[in-house]
DNA sequence: CGGGTTTGACCTGCGC
DNA sequence: GCGCAGGTCAAACCCG
């Protein structure tokens, strides 16, 4: 099974920085409560956020997109771009660079996995040739402009697929717990107990293009054990490499980070 | 009352 | 240019 993100991934940030995110597990409220994250706090998005305004009733978002610097104190500009929503598109043409992203298919019985941050539903979309709907959600924690969109596989309507888009500017607490603790041996020991080493324990896990970039453990469902549900906390070893640990001792080790093709 | 979810409408990109 | 599908907004609603 395979993870097809359906966007070319041109124009995707090539620094290799992950998404802020981890996979993750059916909830599992006792035990952690986060996830990890090298964020890779560059400010390539002061994104949208609380700031948006829009052009008449319904009308699009303005200064939406805006960055590069000057993305917050932008009334004028934003006024600017009310005026022409040509100049809005050629803009949006211009600038639509789009996150590097991520997906993960996990075994579950739940759309919304716990990964550890503090998301906030902004859309629900019914997807062609898919039965399950589509969900949309962003970090709520102010400037962060990750999102990430949950839906169910079609073909195995048990797997959910997250796909996260952006890197947190912020910390998890976990990763701050983590931090200093060494993530590579942690993760090793991790892969090394998990017992997911052979292909089959896996999913696989494409990058934009199609190309295999990783796997990930298929969870039960309910997650690993009878709680179900680990955390996935994830490291950024280099800046071309992701390795993930599934708080539960998984091997989930996300050996990528796709270079962009061009 | 504040924060999260639902949901219909709107916007945008893309293929034809 | 048009239509479709994906993505996003924001009012209304819900819940703790």
């Amino acid at each position: 099974m395979v993870v097809q993100l359906s966007d070319s991934r041109r124009d995707a940030d090539a620094d290799g920085q992950m998404a802020g995110a981890a996979a993750v597990t059916p909830a599992n409220s006792s035990v952690l409560s986060s996830s990890s994250c090298e964020a890779g706090a560059d400010a390539n998005d002061d994104d949208e956020e609380p700031s948006r305004r829009r052009c008449g009733k319904k009308g699009r978002i303005e200064g939406e997109e805006e960055q590069e610097g000057e993305g917050e104190a932008d009334d004028d500009a934003a006024d600017r771009n009310c005026k022409s929503s040509k100049e809005n598109k050629k803009r949006r043409g211009e600038k639509k660079a789009r996150e590097p992203r991520v997906a993960f298919m996990t075994k579950s019985e739940v759309d919304h996995l716990e990964d550890g941050y503090r998301w906030r539903k902004y859309g629900q979309k019914a997807v062609k040739n898919s039965t399950y709907p589509r969900s949309y959600y962003r970090c709520t924690t102010a400037r962060c402009g990750v999102k990430k969109r949950v839906e169910r596989s079609q073909q195995d309507p048990s797997t959910v697929i997250t796909t996260y888009e952006g890197q947190h500017t912020h910390p998890s607490p976990i990763d701050l717990l983590r931090r200093g603790g060494g993530a590579a041996a942690l993760m090793r020991s991790a892969a090394v107990a998990g017992g997911f080493r052979r292909p089959d324990d896996l999913l696989k896990i494409d990058d934009y293009a199609g190309t295999p970039i990783g796997f990930l453990p298929l969870l039960p469902p309910g997650g690993i054990g009878a709680g179900g549900g680990g955390r996935l906390l994830h490291h950024r070893a280099r800046s071309s490499q992701l390795a993930a640990v599934d708080a539960y001792g998984g091997m989930l080790e996300l050996d990528f980070i796709p270079s962009i093709p061009r």
